[in-house]
Formats: structure tokens, sequence, C-alpha cells
DNA sequence: ACCCTATCGTTGCAAATGCAACGAAGTCAA
DNA sequence: TTGACTTCGTTGCATTTGCAACGATAGGGT
């Protein structure tokens, strides 16, 4: 009789969250742009760096290599990114946004912070609280 | 120039938060006795309640139909669960766990209890603050 | 009894995923 | 230069996933 509680155990309750705040948000640029969460993931950082290899983006964005590959190659096919060969060192790629993808970027940017608000919105005071939580759970864990 | 944080956005934290912490633990039990994510849900869920069809544990468990289907049968072949059809409502399968499948949630629970305070150590003071925001987000979200 | 509809669990199938292996390109020392 | 070793991005492949059927069963109204 060891009556485990899964409903209050933390990886569970944290999957469960996780799941359902990115597909809340995930509903909305996909149903905008067409885009999947890996893509967005990609055009996100892109957005906030400058032309970068896909190492790069495997590295600080948790995700394997040949998920941000192929997320660059349907970015690049639907013209929102440009790959482009590094010419100091010809194994990198370099990705970029186009035009587009700066479109892209800037009309979802202000959706992403409305939604992120939303969320936070129930916990009221407790909000900056849970946040720092959450940073101090990713920083502790960020060694690999 | 939206300049997008990819890094201070909810979502995105939860998310990579939660793959980490869920796959530390997968770790454990994947090693000590072979199961998947899935079934490890399944087989918590069953040591809390009692027989349980597929249905209940899919609405409650936020796993789809066929995943918790499959998790079920692979259980089975590996001798963890039984099933069988409910006299009552020959729709339904009654899912509970065998002699073997309880003494591996004896085994898994207290390995399971540990791993939630150690990542839980971090915080120190601010944990019951962090669980309190959680367990908030998560019955809010929990219309469906 | 007979439909009509809803629900349950399983399965088919296309798409996504993780992982390993590959070729290309770079590095460094002999 | 050559050769051994590393790193980068892509691709192959087996597995997993989500979604939409499907057959089987149940319930309700006529």
């Amino acid at each position: 009789m060891s009556d485990f509680d899964l409903d209050a155990f933390l990886p569970y309750q944290l999957s469960v969250l996780a799941a359902q705040v990115s597909h809340g948000f995930a509903a909305l640029y996909k149903q905008r742009f067409g885009i999947t969460l890996p893509e967005w993931r990609v055009v996100a950082h892109l957005s906030h760096a400058g032309p970068v290899s896909v190492r790069e983006i495997h590295q600080r964005v948790a995700m394997d290599k040949s998920k941000v590959s192929r997320a660059a190659s349907r970015l690049e096919a639907a013209g929102y990114v440009s790959k482009r060969v590094n010419e100091g060192d010809r194994r990198l790629v370099e990705l970029e946004l186009t035009e587009k993808g700066h479109a892209m970027i800037n009309e979802l940017a202000p959706i992403a912070r409305e939604y992120e608000a939303s969320v936070l919105a129930t916990l009221g005071d407790h909000s900056p609280c849970f946040r720092a939580a959450l940073e101090t759970l990713l920083k502790e864990k960020a060694d690999d």
C-alpha cells in the first residue's frame, strides 16, 4: 500500500503545466503563421541574437541538433529564415531572419507577452516569487 | 527590432524545466525497471486508485487515450498490470496492478519522493511558495 | 423490438522525435 | 603534406506521437 499521489508529484505537475501553457500559446502562432513549436523557438532565438549557427541554437534552446536543422529548413522553405555558409568556417551555417521573419516576430512578440501575462495573472502577488523560483531551478540545472 | 527574449519567456522556461526534471527522474525508473514515462504515469495512478478504466486514466493523467492504451498493453505484457473487461459495462477495461506492479511502485515511491526533494532543495524557503503557485496554475487550467 | 446516437478501447497512418552515423570541413602535430 | 582527431550539419532509421477512424457495446426514445 504505497499509495503514491501522482497529482502532487513535482515532475508530473511541471509536465502537465508546461504542456498546457505551451500548447495554449502554440495554438496562437500555429493558427496565425502555420509554424510549429520548434520553429517558433528558432525564430524567437534568432530575433534576439544575430546570425547564428545551428549548433548555437541547439545548445542555447534545449533542442536536438536534428530538430533545429529540420526546423531551420522548413523556415527557409517558408521564407522566414535564410541559410548561408559561414565563410570563416565552412562547416557552420549562418541562420538569419528574413524581412518576412522579422515581420512575423514583430507581430508575435506582443502576443507572446500578452499570453504570458494572462497566465501569470492568476498568481497575483505570488507571481514574482514563482518566477524567481523558476529562474533558480533553471539556473541550477544549467550544467550540461 | 522586436528583440524577443526567449530565455525569459514563461512557456519556454516551463518546457525546459519540465523536460529536465522529468528526464532526470525517468532515468531512474528506466534503468531500474525498463519502463517509459507513459508507463510510469499509468502505474503511479493505479497505485493511488483502485481498478480503473483506460478512460479514467486518460482524463486524469493528461495523456491521449491511445497513449494510455499502448502503455497499458506493454505493462500487461511485462506483468505489471492486469486487464479485465468490466462485467457491468463491457466497453470498459479494468486496469489493476499485479503483485509485481505493486512491488515496483513500492520500490519507486521513495525514490520519487527523494528525487522530488532533491530538486526542491535548491529553493529552500521559497519552495512552499513555488509549489503553491504551481497548484494554483494547475487548478485554474483544469477546465477541459 | 427497432433505430439513433454516444462512449469505450484499439488500431492505422502520417508526422515528429531521438539517436547514431555519415560526409565535409577544420585543427594540430609530426 | 600527410594522417589522426574533432566538430558541424544533415540524413537514415526505428520508435513514439497525435489524431481520426473503426468495431463493439450501451442507452434512450418510439
